[in-house]
DNA sequence: AAAAATAGAACAAACGTTTGTACAAGAAAT
DNA sequence: ATTTCTTGTACAAACGTTTGTTCTATTTTT
């Protein structure tokens, strides 16, 4: 059994195919087709197993029901929960998503674009994983919606949905300042990025105010590899930090495994707090406290973002910073002396 | 600037659309169109940014460039690894891939397997969440290529890539066994599904090879909540098992809690060990045993077969089972008595 | 010098929709 | 008995490609 078209519907209800497409577009009102017509159409179209064919009707009209989502990695479990969020969230308005990683590689993510600007996305959601925006205010300029979450770009009107990084960053340091810590150090992302200068600025603020100066800021990867290499590096201090706060849960993984590696026991030797919140920090040797990012919220405004633009309204706020939540666990205890 | 076509740059050559068209798809030589012409037509298509209209090239050919990955959940790394793989692999090949997660969900997975159709996929590649096939097999009856991975079915004609779950269990079992462990208990994942069916039994054959038994085959469902509630369960009998066998990473998660809450220490009080490998694994209060699948091999056979098949090439062998790989970790000692 | 072969490029149809407009037939108004 | 509405439907163009076929020069052969 082939592919039932339009004209195979036309027939069986000898109908015309304006008739059949009108009926089946829900627009038998408006054009004022008869409740006989409309039933024979609905009746073939059953009947033959009639799906639309989407080339040709985007073909027509321009819209192709489908966005793209760009992030840097599927492997990143903080990704992967925003993609699958966005993946539900888009498929209840009918549109579909595409999704690539870019593997945290600027070029590629410009590949990735390319392809996908051939491909009539209707708009774009995505997690820059550089500190170039060019290509994304490009697609801008071609219509097509552009909307940042996560990683954002301060200075570019390319709307953004993202935690308030600094809030997160700030309290998470004060809440290792109050448990007595003095010697602490921040591990943080690619500097370029502005989730992480404003966390590190979070950071840098909360130190201040406590009348800290004793800190260090290292590292320039959200890595695995850039928290491990990083935290080797500084467990050869003479004077350690006794405490760490990791700006991603890769990089945080990274120092645990250095940590591991020189059998420090966390909180007891030394302290450790991160950004990003997965279900499987609740289980690690010792449960990580972490700034949870509301991914649901930023994933779900997002879409909703993007389908308004798409229809052409304007939104009222194009930049949006949502509350971070504290979760504490057991990996900040008093410094080890 | 608005989109440029081929008509478009057509007038700028001063040559036919049909020109045009040969020029960019390479079949210049094969209708001998002269060297200025290509020249000309090159310098055109560069100068006005030109990118193809996917979905007039799609209407025309009935190829869409794209494939279809049909998931459980997106947010269970083993399958955003799998995703992950599949993705990049496919890129290679200058396909696009529409990844859709069911949800472990057999309801949305035929809505979304619909909705799929009429986006003209290439093919599909599908980790089915249930013990239903028969929309699978429609799909492949309308000549779309259909692959297995992870779960599938043995007596349909739907190839299939996964991993020798029987011997995976088979030996994790042993391992278990060759411990000292004689009361094991395995939570198993959905009945009804093929890995499940082989993992079950070859544990039940490692036992019963070893002369044992004493052992208990539980649960229903490859998820945390169910992983939770048989140890929960587990932990009331009277007499104990000393290792439990978890048949997915899910599952695992959940007995960890389980045995959390209870205060109850790996592999001092009970050993654990499980199907699939991450990365987290190695970072838990005890880094897990498990017997790890070859996710990246299992994604790449699946594109490069099912690319194989959208060419018309028939494969060889249509199912393929890739040998496991057990990694020792700390999650297994010595039985508690 | 005429015929044949070759190289180079264009015509036009087709893919399956959507949609502005036109048309036909019956009902209502004159 | 004409004209004017209304109701219901169909015509045909358009979206941007691809491709089988045809056409026109130019070159080669006879």
């Amino acid at each position: 059994m082939q592919k039932a078209n339009i004209t195979d519907i036309a027939e069986m209800a000898g109908l015309s195919i304006t008739t059949v497409s009108r009926v089946l577009n829900g627009k038998a009102e408006q054009y004022r087709i008869g409740k006989k017509s409309q039933q024979k159409v609905r009746e073939a179209a059953k009947k033959l197993n009639y799906v639309p064919n989407h080339f040709a009707s985007n073909l027509r009209t321009g819209k192709s029901g489908t966005i793209a989502l760009i992030i840097p990695s599927l492997n990143n479990p903080f990704f992967a929960g925003i993609a699958s969020e966005i993946n539900t969230a888009v498929r209840k308005f009918n549109y579909i998503t595409i999704i690539s990683d870019s593997d945290e590689n600027v070029d590629t993510e410009k590949m990735e674009l390319l392809q996908l600007a051939a491909r009539n996305i209707e708009g774009l959601i995505i997690v820059p994983c550089g500190d170039q925006w060019e290509h994304m205010k490009e697609i801008q300029d071609m219509g097509i919606p552009v909307i940042c979450i996560d990683r954002y770009f301060e200075d570019i009107d390319i709307p953004f949905i993202s935690t308030d990084n600094y809030e997160g960053a700030f309290n998470a340091t004060k809440y290792l300042i109050e448990r007595g810590h003095s010697r602490i150090t921040c591990i943080q992302g690619v500097q370029g990025s502005t989730p992480n200068r404003l966390r590190v600025k979070g950071f840098m603020d909360a130190m201040k105010e406590a009348g800290q100066e004793n800190y260090i800021i290292t590292g320039d990867d959200f890595t695995f590899h850039n928290g491990y290499l990083e935290t080797k590096l500084l467990l050869q201090l003479k004077e350690r930090p006794t405490a760490i706060f990791a700006l991603s849960n890769t990089i945080a993984m990274g120092c645990m495994k250095a940590l591991k590696e020189k059998n420090l026991q966390i909180p007891k030797d030394i302290s450790l707090i991160t950004f990003d919140d997965h279900p499987y920090l609740d289980y690690l040797s010792t449960p990580l406290s972490c700034v949870e990012q509301p991914v649901k919220d930023i994933s779900i405004m997002a879409v909703k973002f993007l389908l308004s633009l798409i229809q052409g309204k304007s939104i009222a706020q194009s930049q949006v910073l949502l509350k971070p939540n504290l979760i504490v666990r057991d990996s900040v205890g008093a410094p080890a002396e």
